[in-house]
DNA sequence: CGTCAACTGAACTTACGGTACAGTCAACTC
DNA sequence: GAGTTGACTGTACCGTAAGTTCAGTTGACG
């Protein structure tokens, strides 16, 4: 068995991105682990608390994610324009073939109900985009330099543009009940990148 | 001045935007819009018929926007890539040049509370987005008809592709503070489409 | 037996959504 | 200028649901 607060964790993230965290109810959370309220908050000081270690967990994650599958792509070619083509088609059939698609982006839902985070959680989310934007724009960098891009390009910009695709795939994947968008806009991208940088 | 539930629906907006719909009172919006409680529920029956007049409001307007915006394009170019290309120039501006930035989606900000709300909304929600599909879905079929793609491109994807660039980009934009990051990603997907369509 | 982590269960406080309704007041209509 | 209507105010009230606190219990382990 996971321990409690793992289980916790788990509950409260599919309920935080279905609802949004003011409609979550630390009851209902402690119902679905089975515990009583007072449990809850053996685990977690407040309710801020358990944002937080959401949070955390979710970059995390998202970047231990990110590491492997561009790492094994990188495996899988040297050459970084190759392997940038690998690691986003890797990462669009990761997403499409989640058993009941990807329940969504912890950093969105947050982005939206900043207010009622304190400004430590608001630091936390944007040092984990600046990650992403500076991890992308480096792979991006190593590939311009050996494919001169056939436009000028701002390398923040288009290190930004996986985030930002991710994050609007899973937007409209929600808002339409449909699977394998995100795959789908991933999948643009990397035909963006290749016909941006590849020769001819 | 503007009407009362005019008033209403922009304070709501902004409120809702900023900490999520269960988060935003009643109570503190008629103390914004300087009414009573009661008078709030004058105007709405419930807290319900305000999302969904929110919703409804924000649909209306961003479909009268893409269809100003892109009629323009179309008077400033007939050539349907040129129009297109022009038109997205012209929104990633409309987005920079607003005082305070994009205050944000409310269908992305709904996206992330889905279960809050009756299926009704989801409806209005999952019809919009499918609304811009078709639209620029129309659009590009008419582009690939004169200039082929370089790549075969599922059309569908490409007119999903405008809203998740703008959808991500918006939530890039509110967690990192920063402004601009629409736009610029606007710009990214205009790259893009040169890239994809044009002859050379 | 003592200790400690992992809880339980009840109590407390506040806030919120919603209802009901009597009354006000300015603007328009006949 | 009497009457009507739309747009509210203000108050009182209800139910309940939520966050938090804490004293006390339980069971495993040394």
């Amino acid at each position: 068995m996971a321990d409690t607060r793992t289980v916790i964790l788990d509950i409260a993230e599919v309920a935080v991105l279905e609802k949004g965290f003011e409609a979550t109810s630390i009851e209902e959370i402690a119902a679905a682990a089975d515990i009583s309220r007072g449990g809850f908050f053996y685990h977690f000081k407040d309710k801020n608390a358990l944002a937080r270690a959401l949070i955390e967990r979710y970059i995390a994650n998202e970047d231990r994610l990110y590491d492997d599958l561009f790492a094994r792509a990188r495996e899988l070619s040297d050459d970084p324009l190759h392997a940038m083509l690998i690691g986003l088609k890797l990462l669009a059939e990761l997403l499409d073939d989640m058993p009941n698609g990807h329940p969504g982006c912890v950093i969105a839902s947050a982005a939206y109900q900043d207010r009622l985070f304190d400004s430590g959680i608001r630091t936390l989310n944007r040092n984990a985009i600046l990650g992403w934007r500076a991890r992308f724009r480096a792979m991006f960098a190593e590939i311009a330099e050996r494919y001169p891009p056939h436009t000028e390009t701002d390398l923040d910009a288009l290190g930004d543009m996986v985030s930002s695709v991710v994050e609007g795939g899973l937007i409209l994947e929600r808002a339409l009940g449909e699977r394998g968008i995100t795959g789908q806009q991933i999948m643009q991208l990397r035909s963006y990148i290749r016909l941006l940088f590849s020769t001819r």
